[in-house]
DNA sequence: TGTTCATGTTGGCAGTGTCAACATCGCATG
DNA sequence: CATGCGATGTTGACACTGCCAACATGAACA
């Protein structure tokens, strides 16, 4: 029953915040938004039913933390993805694909990412991952776009796909696993490359 | 302080199931879905606390009866928007930008039919909707695409703005009224037929 | 007129978020 | 090495919640 690293497995617990990070989303993932716990987080990090509000002063501030691992991963995600592509098209396409496979990946994640109402919510959270999005639209559409709209356009598709397939709205056959994932969301970019996007 | 329409002002409330649904979706407006209460709902429609009981056998079935109404409100909107028009694409779109305004225009409702998680949901919620959507979308792409990548493709794009602007990603500016708001709709999807969809 | 049954009420239980008061221990300072 | 302080964890409490069981009311039908 290690404890993980450092700090004696006695009265203290050595990293209580990120296990009470792991646990929250363990317990999303169980039993869904609705119903997670604080005091539940507490007992499987094995600690009393107050101690993660020496982390986090209240239920809503963990869920942003979770909200800010998530868009720092999803940056990187992206970053990682558009690596070694100039073709501005090709960098939106593989930001989008990685998208959708971060959201299989990290549903609860996602999920906390885009609930907002939490009170206490930096303004800026995400703002690093949004930012390379609406760079790489830009790159896309031209300057003669507004960015905004540059942006929205180009975040809608995989955030919608996305969101979708969390919800469980996307029939099962066709995300059943990673690679059906991924293939999907190439589809759905080549249809609106085609014949959803293209000229009649 | 009339009750509404038929009932006595008495011990019997009249339509109490209807007034639980409508002090719900003012709380989740107010204080955001984390913190509906049934409850509250209760003192707001002047019943005792356990009242709601007689209609929802749980709090979840109240979310999904929101979820219900929603799908069906937004199922109409679709058809009307539709409505006269012939060409596949111009219904798509107009499907699209219906969408879009249903957000905004009832966006606690969207927010909660997109929150499955609901235990006790009915499998074929919003089905109506969604075939509508199917259909109009593989009318577009013709018989040659799995229709369930032209659905998820054409259904992506409207839902991921949807729930962006509902989540305060898109600025300010760019929602402030109902009639910017449809024009970033249209100009989203002039987008997609243009430089984002268009052979570069 | 009398009974039934949907609808509403009261009271209670276990679980929750949050707070205040207290306990323990690592660490820097003498 | 002693000491005391601040970060971290504990205990106990409060108001609130979802849900349940037992009871009350009254509208509609026999």
């Amino acid at each position: 029953m290690g404890r993980s690293k450092k700090a004696s497995d006695g009265y203290h617990h050595g990293d209580l915040r990120a296990a009470v990070i792991r646990a929250a989303v363990e317990l999303i993932a169980e039993r869904g938004h609705a119903k997670l716990s604080l005091r539940e987080c507490a007992r499987r990090a094995g600690v009393s039913h107050a101690a993660p509000y020496r982390h986090f002063p209240t239920k809503d501030a963990l869920l942003v933390a979770i909200a800010a691992e998530g868009f720092d991963e999803l940056y990187r995600a992206g970053l990682a993805a558009m690596e070694g592509l100039d073709d501005p098209r090709d960098r939106l396409d593989a930001y989008g694909v990685a998208y959708v496979r971060f959201a299989v990946q990290h549903p609860v994640h996602l999920r906390v990412m885009f609930t907002a109402e939490l009170e206490g919510c930096p303004e800026d959270l995400g703002r690093e991952a949004f930012e390379l999005l609406e760079h790489t639209a830009v790159a896309v559409v031209g300057p003669g776009v507004d960015p905004r709209a540059a942006a929205a356009a180009a975040w809608s598709l995989p955030h919608g796909l996305s969101m979708l397939i969390l919800d469980g709205r996307i029939p099962a056959e066709v995300v059943a696993d990673e690679a059906a994932v991924e293939a999907l969301a190439r589809s759905v970019y080549a249809l609106w490359r085609g014949p959803l996007g293209g000229a009649g």
